[in-house]
DNA sequence: TACTTATTAATAATAACTACTATTAACTTT
DNA sequence: AAAGTTAATAGTAGTTATTATTAATAAGTA
């Protein structure tokens, strides 16, 4: 079977349109609002195909699983290392250009956890709820 | 009606042992954690008077409701402004003592949201999971 | 006291996933 | 290339965490 660089998945028709639609969207879908737009593609895809590969391609590194806050998850193509701003009135992500580091100091935090990373995210108000 | 400082909620006796109980956690647990132990204290407890009392107690500023990755939601009755950090394997999640700032350069991003705060959390592996 | 409103326990309903199943497609070995 | 093996899919049933509903009760007010 022919692995992929990245990672250990075949990238089938259902996957590479995800894919590429996730890519060009900068609005950071969740699922459900992503399988909306890959079936005008691919009508006869299942949604329970698109949760499966979005797990899937951010397993294998293709996309990033977005954490913090709201009860759905989000996806996002953009690989670039970047900050996210959530409205918290209608839970929509956008990207932060501007890459923010934390202070070396904070390297060493008092913790019985073996660190790993930090997420930081901004919150706020989008144009469109204001 | 006797309404409390805080907010505009009637403490019962319900709420009271919920808070009591979650202020003396360090765990910051889920609702359905939250409801095993207040239970010992008040046995007819309904599940459903946790989670909706657990939504009232943080709109009205007495605790704290974690956002961040994971799909429960996790409640913290420590007041204090700290910084947590979550276990990726079990999820569970810890306090940081120490209170992290973000630098002064970052307050003013490019975005067109209207910019209300930010969040920090980091994640790592618990002595439990380690 | 009688009335009004808030809160509760119990349970039904919902949203967002996630697992299962039969089928098909892709790859491997003969 | 045929047969065998594994992976992926569509469709759907099931699960989990949470939220809404409802009838009963408790608390506050006129």
């Amino acid at each position: 079977m022919k692995k992929d660089k990245l990672g250990a998945i075949r990238l089938t028709e259902q996957r590479k349109v995800i894919l590429e639609e996730l890519k060009q969207l900068k609005t950071h879908p969740t699922a459900d609002e992503l399988y909306f737009i890959v079936k005008k593609i691919l009508p006869k895809i299942s949604i329970a195909t698109v949760y499966r590969n979005l797990e899937a391609l951010s397993a294998a590194g293709y996309i990033i699983k977005i954490k913090s806050a709201g009860n759905q998850k989000r996806f996002d193509g953009n690989m670039q290392e970047h900050t996210h701003i959530r409205c918290i009135k209608c839970n929509k992500v956008r990207d932060i250009e501007d890459k923010i580091e934390l202070p070396e100091k904070y390297k060493n935090l008092k913790t019985d956890f073996n660190i790993i990373g930090f997420n930081i995210d901004l919150y706020g108000i989008c144009p469109n709820c204001l």
